[in-house]
DNA sequence: CGCCGTTTTGAGCCTAGTCAATGTACGTGG
DNA sequence: CCACGTACATTGACTAGGCTCAAAACGGCG
């Protein structure tokens, strides 16, 4: 499936027909409170899988983020496919048990760190998915989209950004998604 | 295995030997940061499997709130068990959505909900785990496991609490864990 | 009765949020 | 080609929700 910016794999309550698996691009995944504010708990990269639900309804929405790929698979296919590939079962297993690390990881940095803890977390990480140790980063998201992951205002991750870069943490084009790490153990050292 | 008060299970780093299921009483997985701060990631209650990762070490730590017994299953065993016993390996594999899904929540509250929002959820969500439609909920855990699952001080749990007492939404007496929840659906209302 | 761990309450502060304005990049059409 | 509109990002001034520090109250137990 080729998917355009913003474009909805499914939403919060949709019937749970299909699960993915990200081939190229990436997709954000997320819930809504009635009045409108957001939680992403996940931006999912190039081999990552998701979408699989133990009920008969997906219990969050997702989206592309730019122009994007996913291979879709049936969910009424899936025991057959546990039963008979046992790789792409110890696949599906491993990488549920993935989300669910990275949630935890995730629920200790929205639980107990403060915005620049955040950031800096956000940064590393990211950049150890999609740049490996390149200095360059370009972030796939708009920082709307990084607020509401890390339970932040758009504001607040704005002002942190340019405190890291005059700290010369990173180095930054005004109004940009690409990102210069060029102090990647001071932003350790702020990554508790 | 029967644990008392605050034994500890595993802590995160030790090698993934065992996987758990509760039998009775309650455990607590949490996460640490360096300085000591502390993310409660999930409250395991009776029936919960929970302590199963993909690496070979633990990636959190885990207590029990209180007197409590477990069963261990060998993690060596795992990959036996799943081949053998597909209503085991469908108890797995269910159980860890339910965690993630649970995460998934979880995510939501700590990004997005205010103090009071957050215990709303907290007490309506522990009650429908504990004690169904009972309006009697004696809680397993101190004020600062609340605080820090919720992503808050003990204080303001306290107050908020209080706050809910003085509101008339919940019955409290002072400095125990017994709660009258005598109005779950001004409750519901906070939990958006 | 006195000690200790836990909970509650109070006063003041600070981090991140809100509201508002400005700046920047980019696409569209005259 | 440039003026304009739109979406996104940045910056500023002010506010407030929750945190910190401190003290008091409560309950259980030796």
């Amino acid at each position: 499936m080729a998917l355009s910016k913003d474009e909805e794999l499914f939403a919060e309550g949709d019937d749970t027909e299909y699960f993915y698996q990200v081939v190229s691009g990436a997709i954000r995944s997320y819930k809504l409170l009635k009045d409108g504010r957001r939680q992403i708990d996940a931006f999912h990269l190039s081999g990552d899988i998701f979408g699989l639900e133990v009920g008969a309804e997906h219990r969050f929405s997702a989206e592309a983020l730019g122009n994007a790929s996913v291979i879709a698979y049936r969910r009424s296919r899936l025991t057959a496919l546990i039963q008979d590939d046992p790789a792409f079962r110890d696949k599906i297993m491993s990488s549920t048990l993935r989300n669910l690390e990275r949630a935890q990881e995730h629920m200790l940095l929205l639980g107990r760190k403060t915005a620049q803890e955040k950031l800096a977390t956000f940064l590393l990480d990211l950049a150890h998915r999609i740049c490996g140790e390149d200095e360059q980063l370009d972030l796939p998201m708009q920082r709307s989209d990084i607020a509401d992951h890390l339970g932040l205002t758009i504001e607040t991750v704005s002002r942190t950004l340019t405190q890291f870069a005059r700290s010369g943490l990173i180095r930054l084009q005004p109004a940009s998604r690409s990102i210069g790490l060029c102090n990647r153990s001071a932003l350790q050292g702020l990554n508790h």
